[in-house]
DNA sequence: AATGAATGAGATTTCATTCAT
DNA sequence: GATGAATGAAATCTCATTCAT
């Protein structure tokens, strides 16, 4: 509000820190509007620039949203790799960690919202939901997959089908994800949800139905 | 044109059954493509009526969507308070019933889409966030908690905070019908998730996971 | 400028005659300013309707300028063809008529700056191209050519070659619609030319030189 | 980056060359797309340097159109003059000369797409129009009128309207021109016309018809 | 001199809503 | 009651021009 015109310039000319600039300011508009909901122009006013410079470095709306989920969620994907290709421990602890890991680093982070973006807008926009497939979808199914194979390998979880597990598993997480972004925000009170309550409830239960008997349930509670 | 005299004329007897072609055709569209997304005309249209008859129903697209939930979520509702009144068996009996009920009559029917337009839009319409929340969640919640306090009280159910369970218990059904009007229904293949299959899963890790030791649980699976 | 509110209402419902008002006017426009240069909503208020009525009658800028092409332009090719078919006197009568229509019916009206329309932005949109050359410039070549054709084999004029003399007999009558249209209507003085003055001197001229020289060159002049 | 101190560096040397190469490129533009829709980037990329410089050099695209128009059509205008002036021979052979000169030099270059751009926007742009009037429309027009009057005067032309047959005579070879940047260059086939073929053709009946009974038409074909 | 990031007015097109018939 | 022609605000994207570096 309090331009002082000598301090700060008119035009700034900021190359490097842009990008990010916009693709925060377009995830946290996306999350709260939505997708269609949002205009070029709040989207730029929010990172501070005009109209015009943001179609100077994404050619179109679909094209921001493409770069906004990779940057958000195209890592952390990578990262979880990493960690199960690495861990040595019991199956149970390796999920623990895993789920624990994406609602601290996604689901409890802006990036979280864009599981809403997605949800409310596919069916408009076919390229991006392909796109959302193969980027992320797919390899954080798989990610999954091979961590309760190995559970199962192991003997430590029981003989279940292994992709309804993946959706039970993670359904409550993208769902508190989910709500925290659309109820959970929203002006009208009394829809708070202690997501993190939720969530340790649902691993411990989880993991409870998920073990062999012989095992005993790591507690998995961390916020207490 | 020919009108029969004795029959009920085309026009009248159309006249009385507009609210719920309206109702259905606003809600198909509004769950395929979400309620901004959606055109009044195409409400008109695929209701049969004109875009100014639909005017003269209901006084403008927000107050069609109030309908349209109260007209289909409404009443379940009130059928699933009916249920835990008079049951009598034992409560993992009464819970899977109630879950197996929603999914049936509402999260795989097109009103399970409803839930997606809230979370889609509910930050852009406060009016009809808090119209949900009163008649709908509220007393859904209030269903469900009181079913689980009964599984408390009777000693079958293990002593979780009740309102995490009711989240961790529904989150996966919502997530599901969320699942079935989005990714499930886009063009891009590869998201089929056999959701009869993961709630089944679900019921039953979390049957037993909530329940105390001595009970065994209960088969809830039903499609074979 | 004066509207009585009363005598004129603000919404005029006129269906019929709405495509013809917008063809005028958009043809008007197309020629003064090019196609590109003219916006949608000058358009509209010249035909004396707002933006959005325009679209509903055009679903495009370039579906507009192709029904200003078919109204303006079609009917005069049928219609030449027509007299061809039934014309029994010399060729070079024929040939004189025809020349005369064109100028009279399409050069000489607003009609002729569609050529002026066309020669400006056919290589940026090829689809209209593809449109002007197949409805438009394919039928009145061919037509020519047969006018030609007649002469030659009837004896009355020389026998050259078909395809150039077709040119070279209409490129002044299009060159003087163009020149109509664009320098002779700018606001620079001194660029007037008399155009019918220029047609009867080519058209004389080049029956000088097509006719074998037993024929005496008709007196095509009209306009004294 | 490799600058040979001994040869006159890159940057240099090119400094020199700048305003040809930017008219060179805007010319091509120019006429490929039309003024209006050429963008100054365009025209710059295309020049090899940044759209900063085109504007350190040309101080609007409306002047950049100036100097492209002086530079192309100025210089071949001062040259006629001194052939007209210092011509001996019979009128028909001078003015058989000039046209196919224009041909040559100008209608088939890239030059003869400067018509084109003229007669398109002459109406939105009234300065470039007069500029165009004044530099290059009125001389040319007096060149011409000069060898048709020399032609009369001594008894080799009919003595035919001056300033029509002016228009008459030329007509069909800026309408070649015209032609060639138009639809002769659009995506679109079977619009290709043998411009050449048309002019002999055109230069042909216009001296048959211009020459005075005595005189025989000269033979000006060129291309056998 | 040269660059290219930044601007913002302006273009086409869409759509909820109104209202004359 | 029913219609659908008409409206105009608003959304995405473009581009001539400027100016800090």
């Amino acid at each position: 509000m309090s331009k002082t015109p000598l301090a700060a310039p008119l035009r700034q000319r900021r190359k490097e820190a842009r990008p990010q600039e916009l693709l925060d300011a377009a995830l946290a508009l996306f999350v709260e509007k939505g997708f269609s909901a949002t205009r070029s122009d709040e989207v730029a006013e929010r990172a501070g620039v005009s109209k015009g410079t943001l179609y100077l470095y994404y050619p179109s709306k679909e094209e921001l949203l493409k770069a906004v989920i990779q940057q958000n969620l195209g890592q952390i994907i990578a990262q979880g790799g990493g960690i199960v290709d690495e861990f040595e421990g019991p199956s149970a602890e390796l999920l623990s960690m895993l789920m624990h890991l994406w609602w601290d680093r996604v689901g409890d982070t802006p990036a979280g919202g864009i599981h809403k973006i997605m949800m409310s807008e596919v069916r408009n926009f076919p390229e991006i939901a392909q796109f959302y497939r193969d980027e992320i979808i797919k390899p954080a199914s798989d990610l999954l997959a091979r961590t309760l194979q190995r559970g199962i390998d192991r003997g430590e979880f029981r003989d279940l089908p292994i992709v309804e597990v993946t959706h039970a598993l993670f359904a409550p997480l993208i769902f508190m994800a989910l709500h925290k972004h659309s109820f959970g925000a929203c002006a009208a009170e009394g829809m708070e949800i202690d997501c993190g309550g939720v969530i340790n409830t649902h691993i411990d239960l989880m993991l409870h139905g998920l073990l062999t008997k012989q095992d005993a349930a790591p507690k998995g509670k961390r916020n207490p």
